[in-house]
DNA sequence: TTGGCCGTATGATATTTATCATGGAATTGT
DNA sequence: ACAATTCCATGATAAATATCATACGGCCAA
């Protein structure tokens, strides 16, 4: 085990005990000697819609948006992704580009396998095929059910919605940074930016949340969910 | 392969090429030996949200909804899917229970493959792990960019969208019965019932489209096109 | 330092969509 | 054959949401 860590330089990589439960020392150091990590800033693009696709992405630290253009020039947000959650899985093994874009949200940390060695390791390895497909199930059933949750919802749903996936799951913490703009949110949860913002302010008003610019202070969290939840 | 077929009885059976490409003759019997075909008629439920997974579903003939309830009460339809396209992909592999109802909306023709040798095949055959994970990524991407190109639209781009889904994807044909009624599209695209029959009649009146009950023509395509694409 | 751009914010108004009400046609069960 | 239910249809109205206008603060580049 120890050894290993420091062959890989990998001794605090999550994904070992996640997606290589299965995988043998000797395999995994062939994977992680082709492992490329790099470093992304707030803002900065990962990859862009369209763009070939090189290897196997994956987040160590931090925050990713997914997200594609429509045809008629605005921005769709289809996921946030967080460590350890999912990555490039979706669309890495049915397409040859991609076809949304990915930009951190926070300062990330990502990790790039090399594509082939990844399908090596599925073709050799079954028990690591076996959890890869389950991880990418769970990835895309994921997306679709919060797509439908939002989808099924009201602006004060959807804002609601949002405040309570970054402080229950992102955060576990009433207060927080926020990563998105109100245009991204508006981006995400399908309405206009102006009504989000009316919508965090009325919010405001009611006492169920404090606002600070970006940072957000969930008060009423009960209340919060039930708006969530029944509109 | 005419012996192989006759040991099958899977001698139609599109499967072959498109999953199974990479399977030799003895692996191919060997998960046919233990398969079931069951025939549904319109309307009957295949997997109720909530059951226990217990094959691996492919559908050969005919069209499915996939469905699920919103905690009010509601239904909300995830994809239509057609033969070969996909069926119970989605979350086999990463749950035990269906979070969604399978149902047929035509006659259908479904295969019932056994789940524990297909996971069998995944383990022994790496060409069929890397084959079935393509399958199953397509099928994600394909279902979330549905869903967000129909998030984007407005009433009429909708159910211009729904109308030359069925009409140039699943029946090429400009003339169709319609499978989903007015409600099961509204549940399909996310408005009410009402609307929809509304948008249709405009539609008609516009002389787009031609409307007989379910009986539905598409008269002016460039037309419907471009309301799908621009609203 | 200043001008321009972007994000946040709020109000007034227009548009879109849902809800409510009603009725006829078609289908289902008994 | 009948009532009962569901589906299709349309209009009137209410509610939700988008658009347009305006303003203010921060930030960056010239």
């Amino acid at each position: 085990m120890d050894e290993l860590s420091e062959k890989c330089t990998c001794a605090e990589c999550h994904m070992r005990t996640l997606f290589f439960a299965h995988v043998s020392k000797d395999e995994l150091q062939k994977v992680c000697s082709l492992k490329t990590e790099v470093a992304y800033g707030k803002g900065d693009v990962i990859v862009k819609e369209g763009d070939k696709i090189g290897g196997f992405l994956y987040l160590q630290k931090g925050l990713l948006k997914l997200s594609r253009k429509t045809s008629d020039g605005r921005d769709q947000i289809l996921c946030i992704s967080k460590p350890f959650d999912f990555v490039s899985l979706l669309s890495v093994f049915s397409a040859s580009e991609f076809n949304y874009s990915v930009t951190a949200i926070s300062d990330s940390l990502t990790c790039v396998l090399d594509f082939n060695m990844v399908k090596d390791l599925v073709k050799e390895n079954g028990s690591f095929a076996l959890d890869l497909i389950q991880k990418l199930s769970e990835t895309s059933d994921q997306i679709i059910l919060n797509s439908l949750e939002i989808k099924r919802k009201h602006l004060h749903g959807r804002v609601a919605h949002v405040l309570l996936f970054f402080s229950d799951d992102i955060y576990k913490s009433a207060v927080f940074e926020l990563p998105l703009s109100r245009k991204e949110i508006a981006e995400y949860i399908g309405m206009t930016t102006e009504n989000v913002i009316r919508t965090l302010s009325e919010f405001r008003k009611d006492g169920i949340i404090g606002i600070e610019g970006k940072r957000i202070t969930i008060i009423d969290s009960d209340r919060l969910h039930s708006i969530s939840e029944h509109g």
